[in-house]
RNA sequence: GGCCCGUUCGUCUAGCGGUUAGGACACCGCCCUCUCAAGGCGGAGAUCACGGGUUCGAAUCCCGUACGGGCUACCA
């Protein structure tokens, strides 16, 4: 049998880190086995769901290279993929248990059942549904139907059945009594089905294999078995995976900063990169490689290696790796990932970089092995782009240190006669510290704090050459004359 | 309360009865060097949550405890 695996996202939020690697690791199974990789919008959330969101997650889930064979925008033979659109089949499955003598209708109002969990919780132990109506006589239920009395509908849990056993793999074989089962409810007063009952007769009808999600499912899976037997149909493999943690070991949230897929393509990651992230965070290879591509991730991706335990997430870690990845781009790549973020700065535009690509593709090599993320480019470029000012405290330490005019006075001069090349400008200021004495680290950084306003930035010698002759003879002349008058 | 899951350097993890407990991030030092990075080399960092077993031998198997998490809804 062909592996179907599906992610089922609800729309009430953009895509979490969380949900983006449950995706990651359901997507990675289903190419590793040649799998279909399916896509369903639990929208049932009326308040909260919107297409906003659910854009945006196809967005992040797009955005992470993760396509899916069936799902909204690519359709499929077991749609809808909308779970608003799917109510119709939740029906015929009651039906379905019914006739089975699987589901029972119930006319105990909220309240009775309120204060009887109350009252059993308080004697401590199994604080479930009493099963008061479970065995009510089949002509008064058929009359209280008959009469319009409000009912909902619930799973008849089998007395005979004995423990349910779920051989999960992640978590191995884990054990659920089953007297220790409710007899929950499947479907509302309103008609409307509930989660349990609603995923199950979706990823039955969806011809579901396995199922990977969040641990945070995994008290449901004996319920969702239970439906699964009664309505007769196969029950799919379960994969339970933990949680992600923040710092604090709590549960990630807003608290812990970003949490959004989108939040961090807006703060300059690559996708690659926190594909690689999250796929490690709670998967590992061999337990030495942390660096791997999208291709070897499918490769060798397997269930069997996924942690049991939750993981906290780690910020710094996934800068190093997106760094990592940025060094490893190619230089023409890096300038097409760049030019968005030169225009958000103001700094040029795409047609600017189209009209002067050598002049960028030379700068890229300086700035790709100084950022971790892209909204740090901007900034490290700016000297380029727009006139520095030197701040007081740079000037005095620098500038108007001993020598530090002399320098560069002498710089100027011999720069001025020179071919405008990294190697020509190099071999030409280095002549400097020599003739005036000055040591070359004062030299070198009065310099270039003439040229880029600051103590820190890309090799000095390139630098200048990309400002060009003309700009960075007068940029001398101007630190010149702030620390001679 | 009941049921279920988890616990190896600060963090992510390897380990699946016999290892000097390995790797990665972060940290520290050295080298390189015009600053910052990047890179190279090295270092520190884990009584494997705790307590009992089983075994010649346990991080690895079993039981218990503690701590953390989840479920226990006419939420998903």
């Amino acid at each position: 049998m062909t592996v179907r695996v599906r992610f089922a996202p609800s729309p009430t939020g953009h895509l979490h880190i969380g949900g983006a690697r449950t995706a990651i690791y359901n997507w990675a199974f289903a190419r590793h086995h040649g799998g279909a990789f399916v896509l369903r919008i639990d929208d049932t959330d009326l308040e909260r769901s919107t297409d906003e969101n659910t854009a945006a997650i196809l967005r992040s889930l797009r955005w992470l290279g993760l396509d899916w064979d069936e799902g909204p925008e690519a359709g499929g033979d077991f749609g809808p993929y909308y779970q608003t659109q799917r109510t119709g089949t939740y029906e015929p499955a009651l039906e379905r248990m019914k006739a089975n003598g699987h589901a029972y209708p119930c006319f105990c109002t909220a309240e009775t059942l309120e204060t009887k969990r109350e009252a059993s919780r308080a004697e401590g132990g199994f604080s479930g549904y009493d099963r008061t109506c479970r065995n009510l006589d089949p002509s008064t239920v058929a009359a209280r139907i008959a009469a319009g009395e409000p009912h909902v509908w619930r799973v008849a849990v089998p007395d005979d059945r004995g423990d349910i056993v779920i051989d999960d793999l992640v978590r191995g074989e884990t054990r659920f009594p089953i007297d220790a089962m409710d007899d929950f409810i499947l479907v509302r007063t309103d008609g409307s089905a509930t989660y349990n009952f609603a995923t199950v007769v979706d990823d039955w009808t969806m011809a579901m294999t396995h199922i990977i999600r969040g641990d945070d499912h995994l008290s449901n899976t004996p319920r969702q078995v239970v439906v699964y037997e009664a309505l007769g149909a196969e029950v799919p493999t379960f994969a339970h995976m933990s949680m992600i943690f923040g710092a604090d070991g709590k549960r990630l949230s807003k608290r812990h900063g970003a949490t959004s897929v989108e939040a961090y393509a807006e703060e300059g990651f690559l996708p690659e990169a926190v594909l690689n992230y999250l796929a490690l965070l709670g998967w590992s290879l061999d337990g030495e490689t942390t660096l791997f591509d999208r291709e070897t991730l499918v490769r060798e991706f397997d269930l069997s290696r996924v942690s049991k335990s939750p993981a906290v997430w780690d910020p710094e870690k996934l800068e190093w790796m997106n760094g990592s990845y940025i060094r490893e781009m190619s230089t023409d790549k890096f300038v097409d990932t760049m030019t968005p973020w030169l225009e958000r700065a103001g700094f040029a535009t795409a047609a600017d970089v189209a009209a002067r690509r050598d002049w960028f593709l030379s700068l890229a090599p300086l700035i790709s092995e100084r950022v971790k993320r892209f909204d740090e480019v901007a900034d490290k470029v700016a000297f380029l782009f727009e006139e520095p000012t030197i701040e007081d405290s740079v000037r005095v330490k620098i500038l108007e240190k001993d020598g530090a005019a002399r320098a560069l006075e002498a710089a100027a001069e011999v720069l001025a006669t020179v071919e405008f090349h990294a190697e020509e400008i190099e071999a030409a200021l280095r002549t400097v510290p020599e003739a005036t004495g000055v040591k070359p680290k004062d030299a070198f950084q009065a310099i270039r704090v003439a040229a880029t306003g600051t103590t820190v930035s890309p090799p000095l010698f390139e630098s200048l050459e990309l400002l060009g002759k003309e700009r960075t003879l007068a940029r001398m002349a101007a630190a010149l004359e702030l620390v001679t008058t």
